[in-house]
DNA sequence: TAGATCCCAATTGTCGACAATTAATCATGA
DNA sequence: TCATGATTAATTGTCGACAATTGGGATCTA
């Protein structure tokens, strides 16, 4: 479980602030450390049996990859996005993620290429695919994307986009899932692109990566206002 | 001197890490820690005259800012970005500030528009613009950008490219300075960029911000190839 | 002489204790 | 009763010492 993750942040764990790192972060995404929780040292100090020394390194990088917030003298917090911030995130990605998608159409090898065809295959023989909600659609469209940012052979679009943002796409998308005809259509997008890579085609490809994202920016904003028309019919606890 | 910099980063120093954070930012952007030179925490710690604590929480925000690379139990160097590196920074900037000006022709106030008007004015009365090789002109151009990315109100690519990526910028800027007719250029086309921003006009915005920045890469990548000549003639001791 | 192996110094990782700052609590007064 | 102020408990910032790992250098062997 969890097969990103591990290959992405624990190519080699050596170090204590590194493990705890990792485990802080997957009960982060998972969900056991709510968005807004305060976060104190002594505390997971003791939770994890290690001194502040290794588990200050640990909340630094959870700070790096955008998953907690600190203040000085004061305290961390576990990141809780707001609309407007989680839109944001969109934009972002739509600029780089288009980006990558040309610079794949560009550099992707012939294997990376065929790699991609199998992910895609995958998710076609998911049945869950079809009925419309799926875990594994979601790790698996990240692995998607995740594949497109490295076949762009750069390195610093592969840092930013999968080390610091994808942690933070990976903690909503599990609030805000695709829905409705959304998954089929995002295949459907997802294959075009494809494509448009193995064509050698830039522009297209990323015109199509940008439409992509800013149509599941568009999903995410529609379900969010579900969400709140929801909590204004019966308000939470 | 440097305002930028004392702008971004300090905005309240209350903690000793931050301090020496900033002093060494300061120092490796200005050049006096080397690219590629080795950073030991003994050495440091007796330079400023901390402890290796808080120096380690400095040197985690160095590695955060791209500044330095660490690597376990080994040690951490002052960075050292290859050619392919560097122009690896100006696709992600490519995309990231085309994004920015797109989302500035939106949401710009009329206010930050006239201090955009400003800061081309500065520039256009500075002499040594018109003699192609300027300091100021280089920190200047740093803020027009700056000031566009803040245009945008989207505060995660506001982190990303001042916080992230401006620090590297400001770094190698010194080194592969625009040169020739370069500068003129680019100052015509900080004014194109504006006016469509003012016309409120996001396509053209993009464009136009996306050709400046590509342009500005193909300089540096001009400017490096002569440096490699003058080093295959003169070879460095 | 070339190569490999072992050892040691230096550096990084980790720990527990103390100081400084903050935020909450309680008491006091209007 | 409410606002305000000081006091206190808790948390973060900082420090120095010890343990673990690494890389280089000296030594030994083929």
């Amino acid at each position: 479980m969890n097969q990103a993750t591990s290959e992405l942040s624990t190519p080699e764990v050596r170090t204590l602030a590194e493990r705890v790192f990792n485990q802080l972060q997957e009960a982060i995404v998972r969900g056991d450390l709510a968005p807004g929780a305060k976060i104190t040292e002594p505390g997971l100090s003791k939770t994890y049996g290690i001194s502040r020394g290794p588990l200050r390194e640990a909340m630094r990088r959870l700070e790096v990859h955008r998953l907690i917030e600190r203040v000085p003298h004061v305290g961390a917090r576990v990141v809780k996005l707001s609309m407007k911030e989680l839109l944001e995130l969109f934009d972002v990605r739509e600029a780089l993620e288009s980006m990558a998608a040309r610079l794949a159409a560009e550099h992707m090898t012939a294997e990376e290429i065929a790699g991609l065809r199998e992910v895609l295959a995958l998710h076609e023989r998911q049945d869950d695919l079809k009925r419309g909600e799926a875990y594994f659609q979601r790790e698996g469209d990240l692995d998607f994307h995740y594949r497109i940012v490295q076949g762009s052979h750069n390195r610093m679009l592969m840092t930013i986009l999968c080390d610091d943002l994808y942690y933070l796409v990976r903690l909503y998308r599990t609030q805000f899932s695709a829905s409705g005809a959304r998954p089929q259509r995002a295949f459907v997008e997802h294959h075009r692109i494809v494509d448009a890579i193995e064509s050698g085609d830039p522009e297209l490809a990323e015109l199509l990566m940008r439409r992509h994202v800013s149509a599941s920016r568009a999903n995410v904003a529609e379900r969010y206002a579900e969400v709140l028309e929801q909590e204004a019919d019966q308000p939470a606890p």
